[in-house]
RNA sequence: GUGGGUGUAGCUCAGCUGGUUAGAGCACCUGGUUGUGGCCCAGGAGGCCGUGGGUUCAAGUCCCAUCACUCACCCCA
């Protein structure tokens, strides 16, 4: 009989790591909190069409990476891939924006992508991130971006580069992809298949090519900001004066164009130089069409989107093994086993972190059983001391032993410090 | 989907040009202390050498296939 394993892509969270993943968490909603962003909870499954209509057809997400079935009832459904369309989708259905007119929410998710795992890429992976509705204008921007800086700076990242690009109205989308086919098209026999795929469907993602001879030949390329309105223009200079009034610095990428469909204007991406070829952290814009194409009235946003895994690799790893119990039960013989559980039950519910020995093991080791668990204390409670009324109390950094009577150890034990 | 790398103990890895009982360190367990941890010492447990086939007197070692893991491409978090 083979065991089973899991699934390619997907990973065990186990006890030596997922203390590092509830620091995080815990990090992120303490920003969230500070920033006034509020969380929102998704399903982990849509409708098939929500991701094909608000992410886009010929995007890679939803030509190629989706975990998509038909359920008994005939129901196209996909595991989501991304979430930015299920918070709009939500954000529509609930008329969040009739209510308010701004909101600002954050989620905590995990996503599914059918790729071939890397590192810093899985099938199943998580990503936290924000979803600000309601306003068009630059201010909103500035405090996203800042917002996805200040969680990094707060778990202690460094080596982190925003990279910040404006990809203007639809209007102007419109006239740069015109600019850019012209461009191209005397080249168009030198590119390659994928480039001349999109060419016809999705100028502007050429720009993301990585062969070295299309780079070449971009670089002469017409700019995007070439063909941006005034309104374009404004907007994005005073995202720029606003990120340098607080002090946040950044490179201009004219070549960042987002993958998916529903961004405008402002683009950026935070990479680390921690990470292997997968090195953006957090990638993320504005998309004032998005409530419109999925039937919500017409609504401005921006958001992004972090991964978490990514994150944690860039963190690289700590050393601290979560968390250590405060005292640990010593107990030796049969007759005390009442008293011991007796005994961490009441400590505990003084609000100590305590831990016994349930493998009826020897003293000595039960002695490096508290050891190793990082205890500060340990009581040893054996017959002597059950008939003396006073256990012994030790202290496994010094080494100092005393006795302590029982009626007095739950009193005692709270006094010390841990 | 395409390409490279790697599969030997729970983990990190040795195992030379095929040669007889497959090793180390760490971790784990027991003892050295009739009831006292860390350090030290002694001992122990733990391997169809990824799987299947082939070559050979003989395969962990060579060949083929296959699977898994991993890194990279495409693209993205």
């Amino acid at each position: 009989m083979t065991s089973i394993r899991s699934i390619k892509g997907t990973q065990d969270i186990l006890p030596d790591q997922s203390h590092r993943w509830q620091a995080l968490e815990a990090a992120i909603r303490n920003t969230m909190g500070r920033y006034g962003y509020e969380e929102i909870r998704t399903p982990a499954f849509e409708r098939t069409e929500l991701f094909a209509r608000g992410v886009g057809e010929e995007t890679d997400i939803v030509s190629k990476e989706m975990y998509s079935w038909t359920d008994q009832g005939g129901e196209d459904l996909t595991l989501k891939p991304e979430l930015t369309a299920p918070v709009a989708r939500a954000y529509i259905q609930h008329n969040m924006g009739g209510q308010s007119p701004t909101n600002k929410l954050y989620y905590i998710d995990a996503l599914f992508r059918r790729e071939r795992p890397q590192k810093g890429r899985y099938r199943q992976f998580h990503q936290f991130g924000v979803e600000a509705f309601g306003s068009e204008h630059p201010e909103i921007d500035a405090e996203v971006i800042a917002l996805a800086m200040a969680v990094f700076n707060g778990v202690g990242l460094s080596g982190l580069s925003l990279k910040l690009n404006s990809i203007g109205s639809p209007q102007c989308r419109g006239d740069y992809r015109d600019a850019l086919r012209d461009f191209l098209t005397p080249h168009l026999n030198n590119l390659s298949e994928t480039s001349q795929n999109r060419f016809e469907k999705n100028p502007l993602r050429m720009l993301d090519t990585k062969a070295p001879h299309e780079i070449e030949i971009l670089k002469d390329a017409p700019n995007i900001s070439d063909c941006w309105t005034q309104d374009d223009k404004d907007h994005f200079d005073e995202v720029c004066s606003l990120l340098d009034a607080m002090g946040i610095s950044y490179d201009l990428a004219p070549n960042l164009v987002r993958g998916l469909d529903y961004y405008t204007r402002t683009t950026f991406e935070i990479t680390s130089t921690a990470l292997g070829a997968q090195d953006a952290i957090c990638g993320g814009g504005r998309y004032d069409g998005l409530v419109e194409t999925l039937g919500g009235k017409s609504t401005p946003g921006i958001g992004f989107a972090a991964g978490m895994e990514r994150i944690l690799l860039a963190m690289g790893d700590d050393t601290s093994t979560g968390h250590e119990p405060h005292i640990y039960i010593v107990g030796l013989g049969d007759t005390v086993r009442p008293t011991v559980l007796q005994l961490a039950e009441s400590l505990r519910q003084n609000g100590l972190a305590v831990a016994f020995d349930v493998l009826r093991r020897s003293m000595k080791a039960q002695m490096r059983e508290a050891n190793k668990a990082g205890a500060k204390y340990a009581i040893i409670m054996g017959d002597q001391e059950l008939e003396s009324g006073q256990a012994e109390v030790k202290d496994l950094s010094t080494g100092d032993q005393q006795k302590v009577a029982l009626d007095d150890l739950s009193s005692h034990m709270n006094s010390l410090s841990f």
